[in-house]
Order: C-alpha cells, then structure tokens, then sequence
DNA sequence: ACTAATGTCCTTTTT
DNA sequence: GGACATTAGT
C-alpha cells in the first residue's frame, strides 16, 4: 500500500488499529485520502467488505471513498466495493427494510422523498382547516421543517419555535395537531419520511437484541463529516456500538455548516469524551496557497498551514450591481481558461441559489457550459413527479400521496374526486381489481403495474406512454418535458428493481443538470456553480463567491442569536476554503433580493459583511471592477486608483 | 366539482 | 417571481 505518500499523522490514522478513533481534519488537509486509506489498509488486513459499515454525508462521497480505496490497494486486491456505504438515511432504509417486520412495516413501504412529505403535510393542512384561518398558517414547507426539526434534536416543540420558527410560535396547539395527523397518515400510508428513516433506525437500536444483531453485521464502523450529525445520529451509534470498538469518526467542527438540519457540533466535540477515544489532528493543508489560508484563518481564529508558500492575496472586488458581478465572472473565468485553468477546475459559489440567475443568463447567451448543483432538483419538476407519482402508487397501493397525484392527472378528477376513487379503493382492500377511476386505460396501466409478476424493465416507458399526451394539456414547453422523461427513463434502466430505482429517485437524486443530461457531457468542459453548501468536501483550483454583503454571509435570518451568526461565518471559512490559488469575493454594491414584503424595493445596498473585519481585509486585495458607480459606496482598503501620479505624470 | 384567473404574501441552506 | 388562497366561470 502507498503508505509513503502519507504524512506521519494522516499515516497514524489510516494505520490506527480497533479502539475507538476521532480524526479531526481541517480544511484540505486530505481527510478523504486519509479515510480512503484506512479503509484499504482494514481491507488488506483481511476485514471482509461486507463487515465495514461507511456512513457519508452524500452517496458521491461514498463512491469517492471506495474508488480511491480501490486506487490504493492496489493491483494486490481484484476489487474493491463496499455494499454498505452510503449515507445514514439509505443505511436505514436498507435495515428497516431487511428488518420490516420487526417494526411492523409493509416490506413495500414507501420513502417519502421532500416533496412528497410536504404535499402529504398540506393535505392534512387542509383536512385540518388550517388552510383558511382569520390569521395566516404557516405553509407546508415551513410545518415540514418545523416537524423534521423538532424530531431531529428531540426537544420539545415549543422550544423548536422559540428558537428557530418565532413567528410560528403562537400556531403551537395547532401545529401539534398537525403534526400528530401527519404521523398518524404515514402509519396508514405506509410511507416514511427521512426524519422516519432516522427514527425507525434508532428505536431498532432500542431493541437490545436487533441492535447486537445488527452490531455483530459489521467489524468496523466509518463516519464522515461527523461535525454534521444530529443527535438521532449520535445516539444510533452509541447504541448500535456503545463500546466504540471499531469506530471511526471523522470531521472537522470549524466547518459544521448543518445546523438548520439540527446538526450539532457538539457530537464531535464530545466524541473523545464519550468513547474515550484517540484523536488524531490533521492540520497541514495540501489544497491552498497560504495566502488564501491567512485569509481564512483570519476570519476564523485558525491556524492553518500550507505547503504552497507564495500566491496572490484572495480578491475582495466590488462591482456595481447583479449584471456586472456576472460579467466579472465571465470576463475572469474566460482568462483563466486562456491561462490553462480548465472550466471545470473552478466554481462560482454562493449561498442561496437563486443568487445565479443573472449569471446563468449570461453564461447561457455566451454559450459557456455549465453544472448546477444545489437548488432545485431535476426530480421537482412536475412532470417528472407524475410520472413517479404513479410508479410510486403502483408500488405501494397504500401511498396516498402518490395515488392523489396520479389520479388527479386525468381530466376532470380533481381533489374530491380523487379522494372519492382513492376511498372506494381502499375499501376494496387496496386491490387493483377494485381501482375504478374515469379511465379505463389508466386503471388497465395500474393493474398491469400492480401485478408482481409485471417485468419491471419498460414499467417507465409504458407510464410514459399513458402519460405524453396529457403533458400537452397540463403544461407548455411539451416537447422539453417528455424529453427529460426519456432522459429518466433511461436512467431508469440502470435499477435492478422499480422499488430500488424509487427508493434511490427519493433518497439520492441526481444531483445537477450533468447527472440527468447524461455521461457525454461529462467529457466536455464546464464551468461548476453551486451552492456553498453541496460544495462541501470539493476544491478548484479558482473560486468565485457571489454577493460577500452583510445579509447573505450572515444570512438576515440569521441575525438573531450568536450561535446561528458563528455557524454563518463558518459557511463563510468553508465557501473560503475550497479555492486553491485564486479566491475573488464579490460584493456587488446593489444586488436583488427574493421580493420581500416592500413592494418595488427589489434590491437593496449590501453593507460589508461583518465578517470582513480589519484584520481579514488586510489579507484581502481590494479592487473595483467595472463602472461601481455609487460613489458614496464603502470602498474598503487602499485607494485602487491612483490618481495623484497620474495627474503629476502630466506635466513630467 | 373542476379549471382558470386573480389577488396576496412572502424566511436560505439539504438528507 | 412563486406559492397559496380565493373567486368566477364552466
């Protein structure tokens, strides 16, 4: 194994043998080399793959892992693949699956992907009537994350409100009736959420026996990015290994970016307490030049130290507004690839993910190539819900949500008739025989698809079929949608079964544009945007960070309570972070925001991020791009334009 | 009872 | 500019 490209720390972890381990790893300082490491070095130690248990934040970070594990050992072992890794949401899925009766589950539940809860939570919204109260409710997304979040630090609800959701607070008797109906719905529908997932998993764990089962499945247990683990998930792992022989954790809490998920750092920091664990510190950065660091570790009381010696100090550019941010990006991106720098060896981040709309215009009329990640998803799209809608339905005949969806896609059946149908077929025992919508045709596909014997290769075609001459009645831009419905039909292919294809669709979607357009674009060029945080764990080699202004780094929301403003600075340090020589933040002057409550007051004045204190300035290059009019603008640092000599070189 | 059109109010980030 | 409620028209 090529332990030598290792240094003595990161070569102590990967090395480190069976009693309980804390790797803390800042920033770049090769934490997933390290990790992939470990997990060939336990393989060449003869840990069968199978008994390795590796939980990461995203499924890609999975694969990464494996694929460089099996880099690294090498020609010595045929292949390397480990059949449980994944995130601690798929794992669960897998293990209430295998162990559905125990907790008294369909083996044909379904998992309710975001949407799908949402829309479950507003049809109890209305049944409830909170839909039309004298005062505005609160709507479906907002009760959904109010409901996940609760569950998922296990505090009490009215402590959930004042802390995160005050302007809910007084909704309180309401919501927990909401909440309860809610509960009550999925037990019916056969249908868990992913805080279920979480759930299902831990009171599994509760049950001494299941759980020793379960322990005794695995030798070893990894956990990536453990600063982003929510109690739920701590407490799984206590109980799935409460001596903590065998356990891994890694992460860093300087980058804990997840709270609104109700992660919470203190799980990393207590991990050495509670385990009695050894810690291993990873503190020498291989990604950036030491000027981006100084930058960084300014903003963030840290110390690290780079490799890379020389570099030009990050850009803190001000620019007029929107437009001319865009046009900075473009005009900069476009010279670096002259320079050599392949599009996609940098990223345009930014917190939120509207805030590139200007710029994907722009990069669209200059026909530069493009990924998204972050935002919304391809799967949110309606027309492809449908069509999932009704595989999903036919997967679990129970499945409200889902069955309302599909039913209401014929003409003329709206919510009550939908409801009518979905009633009488359910007092038909859920039998496909006693489905009697408006459509013969329709009931004839749900037949076919409710039959088991049914081959799941061509199910998605046939839905397509059934569905492509609706799509012209219910939406425009046709002929783009059932397009991507090829596109999804195609991946479809790829799943060995229509429950594994449904369940990955909900758990792990494709992540961006590239995912679904398919692998031959991968081989071209193109330039990365995402979001701050699906650019976790990711570097390039240029990074562009849009609108640095008081009210995005922090977040607005976030003004409140100091812990919410730290966690917004480390958003900052991590969005700083990714860049390895060349960092620009950009403040435009005047920027858009979402419309808010002032009506014809669609953009505001960025003041400087708080976070740009004196002593980060001083490692920053301030410049002014373009024509930032607005003279009275806050133009920090130095004068940039030298006037003076100019005018002296006059008359020289 | 469904569908389209109008009016009103907005809290980001993701498994 | 989008989600969501309400209203008018079929």
């Amino acid at each position: 194994m090529a332990l030598e490209t290792l240094n003595p720390r990161q070569r102590e972890a990967a090395c480190f043998g069976n009693s309980p381990l804390l790797i803390i790893a800042g920033a770049g300082t090769g934490k997933t080399n390290t990790l992939a490491h470990r997990v060939a070095h336990l393989v060449l130690q003869q840990v069968p793959a199978e008994r390795i248990l590796l939980l990461t934040f995203t499924r890609r970070a999975a694969l990464e892992m494996t694929r460089r594990a099996q880099r690294i050992a090498g020609e010595a072992l045929k292949e390397v693949k480990l059949p449980w890794s994944g995130t601690f949401h798929s794992i669960a899925n897998r293990l209430i699956r295998r162990h559905c009766k125990r907790v008294g589950l369909d083996p044909g539940f379904s998992v309710l992907d975001r949407g799908d809860a949402a829309d479950l939570m507003d049809f109890v919204r209305h049944e409830r009537g909170l839909s039309r109260a004298e005062k505005r409710f609160p709507r479906k997304d907002t009760c959904l994350a109010i409901y996940s979040h609760r569950v998922n630090t296990q505090r009490s609800l009215a402590e959930t409100l004042q802390t995160l959701f005050p302007w809910c607070a007084e909704w309180e008797p309401e919501l927990t009736g909401l909440f309860r109906d809610y509960a009550e719905r999925k037990l019916a529908d056969q249908a868990l959420d992913y805080d279920d997932l979480l759930l299902y998993w831990h009171a599994m764990m509760a049950d001494e026996a299941l759980a020793r089962e379960i322990d005794a499945q695995f030798d070893h247990i990894l956990v990536d990015e453990y600063q982003d683990t929510n109690v739920l998930q701590a407490e799984i792992l206590q109980r799935l290994r409460p001596s903590g022989e065998g356990l891994t954790v890694v992460g860093d809490d300087a980058q804990a970016i997840y709270s609104f998920r109700a992660a919470t750092p203190e799980n990393i920091r207590g991990f050495a307490a509670q385990f009695d664990a050894a810690v291993v510190a990873l503190e020498e950065n291989y990604r950036s030049t030491q000027a981006v660091l100084d930058a960084a570790n300014a903003l963030i009381a840290k110390n690290l130290r780079s490799r890379k010696k020389n570099g030009a100090k990050p850009r803190y550019v001000t620019l007029a507004d929107d437009a001319s941010q865009a046009q900075y990006v473009v005009t900069q991106v476009l010279a670096a690839r002259e320079r050599g720098v392949l599009l996609r060896r940098q990223a345009v981040l930014f917190r939120s993910s509207h805030h590139s709309d200007a710029l994907e215009l722009e990069l669209v009329r200059r026909n530069i190539p493009y990924v998204k990640y972050g935002g919304l998803k391809f799967l949110e799209a309606a027309h492809v819900k449908d069509v999932l809608a009704v595989l999903r339905w036919a997967d679990n005949p129970k499945n409200r949500v889902a069955a309302f969806r599909a039913l209401q896609l014929l003409p003329g059946i709206g919510p009550s008739l939908a409801e009518r149908i979905f009633t009488h077929f359910e007092a038909e025992g859920f039998a496909w025989q006693g489905l009697k919508s408006s459509s013969l045709e329709f009931d004839e596909l749900m037949r076919a698809l409710g039959n088991p014997e049914t081959p799941w290769p061509g199910q998605l075609g046939r839905v397509r079929e059934c569905y492509e001459p609706h799509l012209e009645r219910l939406y425009d831009a046709a002929q783009v949608r059932a397009g991507d419905l090829l596109q999804l039909e195609r991946i479809s292919t790829s799943f060995e079964t229509r429950e594994k294809f449904l369940t990955e669709m909900a758990l792990d979607p494709p992540q961006a544009t590239s995912d679904f357009a398919g692998v031959p674009y991968l081989d071209e060029d193109y330039l990365v945007l995402s979001t701050v945080h699906s650019a976790k764990g990711q570097e390039w080699e240029a990074v562009y960070l849009l609108n640095v202004a008081d009210g995005n780094f922090p977040s607005e929301f976030s003004t409140g309570r100091p812990e919410l403003i730290d966690e917004e600075r480390r958003l900052l340090y991590v969005a700083m972070t990714r860049a390895k020589s060349d960092l620009h933040l950009l403040a435009p002057l005047k920027y858009y925001v979402a419309q808010q409550s002032r009506m014809g007051d669609k953009h505001v004045y960025g003041a400087q991020s708080r976070f740009l204190t004196e002593a980060v300035m001083a490692c920053l290059e301030p410049l002014a791009w373009g024509d930032a009019y607005g003279a009275e603008a806050p133009l920090a640092g130095k004068p940039t334009v030298d006037v003076a000599s100019r005018l002296r070189g006059m008359w020289s």
